[in-house]
DNA sequence: CTGTTAGCGCTTTCAA
DNA sequence: TTGAAAGCGCTAACAG
């Protein structure tokens, strides 16, 4: 192992000089942009070797206008939620040269916003928004200046893609579930008021409910913020309400956790007691005690899809994207009523 | 709101020529660099607003020599450890001006290496390298590029900083517990025999048992791979092997929640008939079923203070890094034997 | 096949 | 205070 010299940036016209010959063929050896005799090749060749040249990205990106970089918006940058897609994001953008900047919305639009031109000003070359708040409209215009590709949202132009799995269904799978155990009263920990998948997946609860002929009662359902403690705190709720219930759909798998807890705390049993289901298949659901039942997003799919979907916008080509689709796992916090 | 135009890119020359004046004022006007006199700025600053005029930070980097971009090594994107060192990192760069890229080196010292040339290459001003394999020279090589503060490691030098928790100490922290509760035999499920953090948890707990002459059984010790179904099948194998135990050390809570869900399996309840500790304190640890006694890194903090630290050494400023040390935190997943 | 010549968009001396 | 001019390091016509 030589050690490198000082901080001397060499450049790649030292390396022309080196190899005595011009910088565009060192250029052209660099990007194999035409044919160049054999021993020139070489002299290059040796002489980055030597001088341990690397070309300067900068300078590559100003010159071709791109920066071979991607834009990523989370809205957290440490939920299981996002990490998991993150992976198929990174997975998607493995040995094509792109780097990913990954910034976070904090489920805040105004945020969000700002994070997105930062991204352009970074002049990335396409922005994945995953879950953003933004209006569409908004999303559309910043995709005129770079390709956007979106999860949770319906949108398609010649520069924007988004996609959106279908919550009430998701929803429905579920209570259904619950329905066909023979659970009757069946509460529903929801999301935050404004959340539309939350609301999406309410209009799922009730709508199996409706299927089934069973009544909505609306003090089955508490709201809470998709996090573990309003798991935790809306079967508190429950409880001092007096209400009877022996199942409980959590709009996410994070609350479903609280909701666990909350019902270890009180001596409850799952499932026996109760039956408890989720909405997401974290990672971490295969190893909460006992596993959880779920619905089944493709998270780390949506990084993936998305991530070629950005790729095909940015090389200009054509795409579509289909996305593996909701569905119910069957583990062990289910179970017959009674 | 009105529309932007085309993708007509409005440069500084453009503004320039707008406002009636040289690009060297706009220049002056985008970075305080000198006094212009109050008309011109006024020119200008409508100048920009009406062409939505942004500059181009490509071009800035180049002609700074810096990217305003700092390069973030870990070792699996979706990971809970890292995610919430991430968090720190995130929250350390609020308000800089500084984006991050993250990339993976998948636990692997030779992927490792490129993903830190592939940051240098991109001109990053500065690396954070987290659970890093490189070997410490090539890192203080690397470091001589552009500064580095690495995790896990303690290094000292002009461009790097490495600092590292005391694994042992905490190791000795969680026996020590275990022992105090009046347990004799612990079995330890441990992490890749090559992994360092490991070997030093491994040596904390033999000290534990040594302290309080308490023979050490290698039969108990079971290797894992830092996950959780590692930690599932150790225990597995440690009943196979009709092995005595009251209590498991699990090298992280990773593993410890496999730990947790073989034991469900079989039956045995925790913390009732087997007391169970990680190591970590990830946030998910809060909501096991119970939740689990740990040993707290502090993760969050882990990624906020080598944030600061690296923004110190990129500003050319002396750094020193205080961590807050490992603690244990007692939950509900230990109890006194019998 | 190869060198010369212009820039990419911005910053920064250097003079005025 | 302001403008002209010279690049940052690289690429891409355009000639030869």
């Amino acid at each position: 192992m030589e050690d490198d010299k000082r901080n001397t940036p060499v450049t790649l016209l030292d390396v022309a000089r080196e190899a005595g010959v011009s910088p565009s063929t060192v250029s052209r050896i660099l990007n194999g942009t035409a044919k160049v005799s054999a021993d020139k090749r070489k002299a290059v060749e040796t002489a980055i070797a030597e001088m341990h040249f690397e070309p300067n990205q900068l300078a590559q990106n100003l010159k071709k206008g791109c920066s071979m970089t991607i834009g990523i918006v989370v809205q957290d940058i440490a939920s299981p939620f996002f990490a998991e897609t993150l992976r198929g994001v990174d997975d998607g953008l493995k040995a094509t040269g792109y780097a990913s900047v990954i910034v976070s919305g904090h489920w805040n639009a105004q945020e969000e916003s700002e994070r997105v031109k930062l991204l352009l000003a970074r002049k990335v070359d396409g922005i994945i928004l995953l879950s953003g708040r933004l209006e569409d409209d908004a999303v559309l215009n910043f995709a005129r200046q770079r390709p956007i590709v979106a999860t949770g949202r319906a949108l398609q132009s010649d520069t924007a893609i988004g996609f959106k799995l279908d919550n009430e269904y998701g929803a429905l799978l579920a209570v259904r579930h619950l329905i066909e155990l023979g659970h009757r009263r069946i509460a529903f920990v929801a999301g935050p008021a404004d959340n539309a998948d939350s609301c999406e997946r309410f209009a799922g609860y009730q709508r199996a409910l409706a299927e089934a002929n069973l009544e909505f009662d609306p003090a089955l359902v508490v709201e809470g913020d998709l996090h573990e403690a309003s798991g935790l705190l809306a079967i508190n709720r429950l409880f001092e309400t007096q209400q009877q219930f022996s199942a409980v759909f959590a709009i996410n798998d994070q609350t479903a956790y609280g909701v666990r807890l909350s019902l270890y705390r009180k001596g409850i049993r799952v499932p026996d007691d109760i039956s408890l289901i989720g909405f997401d298949d974290l990672p971490g659901s295969l190893y909460t005690t006992p596993p959880l039942t779920t619905i089944r997003q493709p998270l780390y799919d949506m990084g993936l899809v998305a991530t070629t979907a950005l790729l095909g916008l940015i090389g200009g080509k054509k795409v579509d994207v289909t996305m593996p689709s909701l569905e119910l796992i069957v583990r062990e916090t289910t179970r017959r009523f009674r």
